[in-house]
DNA sequence: AATTTCAGTGTACACTTGTTCGCTATTTTA
DNA sequence: TAAAATAGCGAACAAGTGTACACTGAAATT
C-alpha cells in the first residue's frame, strides 16, 4: 500500500502551499490572493482547488502552522549557537535577523494575520508567538535564576521588540539595517538590566 | 465668497470619510473595502467618489492622517493629566488604553497598515508614530535627565511595547484587560529602570 | 442676465471572483 | 478482472469590481 494516488496527492497540495508562498511579498497580503490565482500559479485548474482545501481561509492556516515549524527551527538554530558561546542576546537577534532575510514572506504573512481580520488567523499567529515567547521566558528564568513571573514579562517584551523591529528590518537597506541590530540590542539590554533588578529586590525581600 | 458649493462639497468628503470609517472593523479590513460599498454607505453614486478622491488609496492616507490627528489629542490629554501629578507610566498606559477603546477602527487601520501593502501607507502610519516617539523622546529626555540617545531608545522601546498591547486589548475583555494594563506597566518599568542605568554610567565616564 | 464650472447621476462595459455540475482517466478496492 | 473511488478538468453562472462617458441642474463667474 505504497498509495501512488495519496503520494501524487500531496505533492499537488505541497504546490498549493508553494504557489500561496511564492505569491507572497512586500505588495502583495495574503488576504489578497484569490483561490484562482494560486491555484493557476501551482498549474491546477481553479476547481482542482477544492480537493485539497476547501478554502482560502484553510490555506491560509496551512501557511500559518507552516510558518510556526521556520520559528522552530529558528529557535534551535539561536540554542546551538549560543551553547558555543558569546553575547546571547546578540546571538539571538542576529539569529533572528538572518531567519526574515531567509524567510521574508513567511514573517510577513505572521506580521500582517497578526492583526488581520480573521480571527482564527490571528489566534493561529498569537499560539506561534505564545511558543515563542515561553521558550524564552524558561530560558531566562533558568540561565539568569530569574523570578518566573518577572522572567515571562522579560520574555515577551523582549519578543514584541524582536518582533516590530523585524517588521522594520525589511523596509531597510543592509546599513541601516545594521544599526537597527544595534539598537535593538541596546533596548533588550535595558530590559534585561530592569529584570534582573526587580527580580533581585523580590528575591530580597523573600528571604 | 462663502461658497456654499464649496461648503457641500466638503460635507460629501466627510461623508465618504465617516463611511469608510464606520465599515473598518475587527472583520473588515480598509484593503477589503470597496470603492462602491464606501460610496453606497455615504449615500452616493459610485462614480460621484471620484469627485473626492482619485482612487481608494487616497482615501485611505486621509484616514491615515485622521488617525495622526486623533493621536496627538491623545497626547495633549495624557500631558494633562500627568500634570495634574501620579505615575507617569501609569497614566500614559491608562490613557491609551482609554483612547484604542474609543477609537478601536482607527487604532485598527493603523495596526494594519503598518504592515500592509502600499509603502505609502506604511511610509504614513511610520511617520506618525514616529512623531509620537519624538515626544516622548524628549520628554524623558527633561523630565529624567537622560542622555539623548537613551531617551530615544527607551521612547522607541515603550512605544513599540504600548502599541503592540493595544493589539492585544482589542481582542480581550476589560477583566483580561487589566491585566495586561498591570503588565504593560510593569514592562515599561524595566524598561524605565535601565535606561536610567546605563544613561548614568555614560554621565559618570564623561566627568 | 448670459455663460461657465462642476458635484452628482445612470448606463454601460470588460474583468475577476467563488462555486456548481458533469465528465474523464486512473488508481484502489473487492 | 469487475466495480468503486477520486484527482483533475472545462464550461457555465451569478455576483461584484473599477472606471469611462455623456448627462443634468445648480452655483459661480463674467
Amino acid at each position: 500500500m505504497s498509495g501512488i494516488r495519496a503520494q501524487q496527492k500531496e505533492k499537488t497540495r505541497r504546490q498549493l502551499i508553494d504557489a500561496a508562498l511564492g505569491q507572497l511579498s512586500a505588495e502583495r497580503s495574503f488576504s489578497s490572493l484569490s483561490l484562482r490565482e494560486v491555484a493557476k500559479e501551482a498549474g491546477l485548474a481553479p476547481t482542482s482547488f477544492y480537493r485539497h482545501f476547501s478554502d482560502m481561509d484553510e490555506l491560509g492556516l496551512t501557511l500559518v502552522d507552516e510558518a510556526g515549524l521556520t520559528l522552530r527551527q529558528l529557535m534551535r538554530q539561536a540554542r546551538q549557537r549560543i551553547e558555543k558561546g558569546g553575547s546571547v542576546i546578540k546571538i539571538s537577534v542576529i539569529t533572528f535577523m538572518e531567519f526574515i532575510e531567509n524567510n521574508a514572506n513567511i514573517f510577513r504573512l505572521l506580521l500582517r494575520e497578526r492583526s488581520g481580520t480573521s480571527a482564527d488567523f490571528r489566534a493561529a499567529v498569537s499560539r506561534e508567538i505564545r511558543y515563542f515567547t515561553l521558550e524564552l521566558t524558561d530560558y531566562l528564568q533558568r540561565a539568569n535564576q530569574l523570578e518566573p513571573e518577572i522572567a515571562y514579562l522579560q520574555a515577551n517584551a523582549a519578543v514584541t521588540i524582536v518582533f516590530n523591529a523585524g517588521a522594520d528590518a525589511l523596509d531597510v537597506d543592509s546599513n541601516e539595517r545594521e544599526q537597527l541590530v544595534e539598537s535593538i540590542i541596546q533596548q533588550l539590554r535595558f530590559i534585561a538590566r530592569g529584570a534582573a533588578e526587580f527580580s533581585a529586590r523580590i528575591n530580597h525581600k523573600k528571604r
